[in-house]
This record gives C-alpha cells, sequence and structure tokens, in this order.
DNA sequence: ACCTGAACACCGTTCAAGT
DNA sequence: ACCTGAACACCGTTCAAGT
C-alpha cells in the first residue's frame, strides 16, 4: 500500500476510498493481468483450436515474464472473477472445436491450465533462473507438444 | 518470526543465533518438505520405473496437502539445496530406467516435476478449492497418465 | 552459549478531521 | 467527494546487556 501511494504521490491512507484493502488491491491487479490473455473467437472458422490454444498459453507465459511479481497470486483463486473466467471459458471453448468431449472439456481444461500456469508462474518466480532463456523456450514449445498430444488423445484423434 | 518465537516460549530475537533471517528459516523449512519424498532405488530391479515416479509425484502432493502454507515456495527456487537435488536427481534415475536418452532426461524432469508441482501447489494455494476431493484425485490420476504417455513417447517405447 | 529489553524502521488499517 | 494526521497493532531486525 505504502509503494502504490507513494508511486501516486499520496498518502497511503488516500487508497482506502477506492480499494477496500491490500487483498482488493491485488484482485484487482490480477483481474488486469489476465486481460492480456487474448479472446478466442468462439466460433472459429474450423480446425485452428490448436494453434489457438498455443496462442492462449504463449500469452499467459509472456504476462508471466512481465509481471512477475503479481503473477503467482493466480494459483491462489479459483476462477471466479469474470476475467478468469472468460479466459477459462475461452480455452474450453477451444478444447470442444479441436473435438473434445463435452463432457470431459472441463478437466481437460483444468489440467492443461495448471501446466501452463505451473511453468509460467515457475519461470515468474525464479525456479528456471539458472537456465538460458533459449532452454526455456524449448522447454515451453516441448510442453505444449505434450499437451496438444494429450488433447488430441483425449479428442480420439478424431477430424472435429 | 514471532509467530514461531511464540510456539517455542521465547522472544523472536532469540531465533537470530539459530537462523540468519526469516528467508533462511523458510529455506530449512522447504528442505524439510522434501524430506517426505521417498528416495528411490537408483538402480532398481527393472520396469518399475513407471510406478516410482508415481510415487514420487503422489508424496509431493500429499505433502502439499499436509502443509500448505509452506509448499508454494518450491515453485521460488532452483534445486540448489542437498534435499532438492536429491529429489531431482531421483527423477532423473527413474525416467532413465524408464527408457528416456540421457541427453533429455533433464528437460523431461523439468517438465514432468513442473506440471506435479502446479498441480500440488494450486490444490495447496486454494486455486480447486471449489472442487471436491474426488474430482481432483481423478484430476490428479488423469495428470500422471499424460505424463506416463509423455515419457513413454520420449523413451520411444523401448522396453528399457 | 543462549536469551532478553529496548529501539529502529517498517507494515496495513481506523477514524476523526480537514478541504 | 477525496485526502490527511495521528494513532494502533503489528512486522523483521540490530545491538548492547544480561545469565
Amino acid at each position: 500500500m505504502s509503494a502504490v501511494a507513494q508511486q501516486l504521490g499520496v498518502t497511503p491512507m488516500a487508497l482506502y476510498r477506492h480499494v477496500a484493502n491490500k487483498a482488493d488491491l491485488l484482485d484487482g491487479l490480477v483481474e488486469l493481468l489476465l486481460t492480456a490473455v487474448p479472446a478466442v473467437p468462439a466460433v472459429a472458422a474450423g480446425g485452428a483450436a490448436g494453434s489457438d490454444l498455443a496462442d492462449m498459453a504463449s500469452a499467459i507465459r509472456a504476462t508471466a515474464r512481465q509481471h512477475p511479481a503479481v503473477f503467482p497470486l493466480l494459483l491462489r483463486r479459483p476462477a471466479t472473477t469474470p476475467e478468469a473466467r472468460r479466459v477459462r471459458d475461452s480455452v474450453c471453448d477451444a478444447l470442444r472445436r479441436a473435438g473434445v468431449p463435452a463432457v470431459r472439456a472441463a478437466q481437460v481444461e483444468r489440467l492443461v491450465s495448471t501446466a501452463v500456469l505451473g511453468f509460467a508462474v515457475s519461470e515468474a518466480a525464479g525456479r528456471f533462473r539458472d537456465h538460458s532463456r533459449r532452454q526455456l523456450d524449448d522447454d515451453f514449445a516441448c510442453l505444449l507438444g505434450l499437451l496438444g498430444d494429450f488433447v488430441e488423445s483425449v479428442a480420439g484423434g478424431l477430424p472435429n
């Protein structure tokens, strides 16, 4: 609170007019963070679901790199806020378009999102600080590959 | 520091005889946490590598559930401490025994560990608080399955 | 060797008071 | 409506002083 207030050229107490408390302010930051994840066309022009998912995953990772201090908070709350639900529903839509049966979409979304978040948070939080950027890019590509294979296997390999 | 001191019936300043500072104390807690991950026989009696990995993953998850406040710290530091290296090397050993080429073992370890950690931390930190225990058990089993398939695919499907 | 008291610089938060 | 001063209860940490 003190740091934010100072950045605004104001006393800490002034903030309590605009946010309820520190947790509320952090919630707002997280909500803002999720804004960076691109909306995905709910009824896309066939077949590009895989690349939609990869785009969202890359956006998540880029956001983590840009805001390493706030990003790890994403692991602490379920998708209850509007932006969080929007992102989750986008992923579910893309999965269904990729051929994942509707009954399994929610679970597959949880597993895929958790894997991507786990990587992004690890990177942001410093667990990979001893590795080169090239190595991490390679790891991330490999992760997207294995998740793609998983989605395909759940989709049964059927074309749409 | 205050809470720990109170638990010990001592003033906070007394702790500075035994730990350098708060970060040092937390490092010690994390080290203790990793103790709960079972050692894996480095030269096991053939073929059981998959179940060794599943055992370690389950132990990690159980530890996360038992110590939700400390566990998320595992995402913040690379495997530089003795226990962290021991766990990482155990996973690498099991992967090689499962047929993963030695050159790829480190990367596969990173991806597999990150996925398991991501799930365990999410659960510990409360991201899945709206889901039933049964649902989470099912999700975790599914995660182990997809990671097993991934390891197999890297191993080339060859028997050892 | 181990612990304590006093002190310091910092937090988040409240509430009455200002404009 | 929005901001501030003063105050409160809390942190982690230091250092000289105790035993």
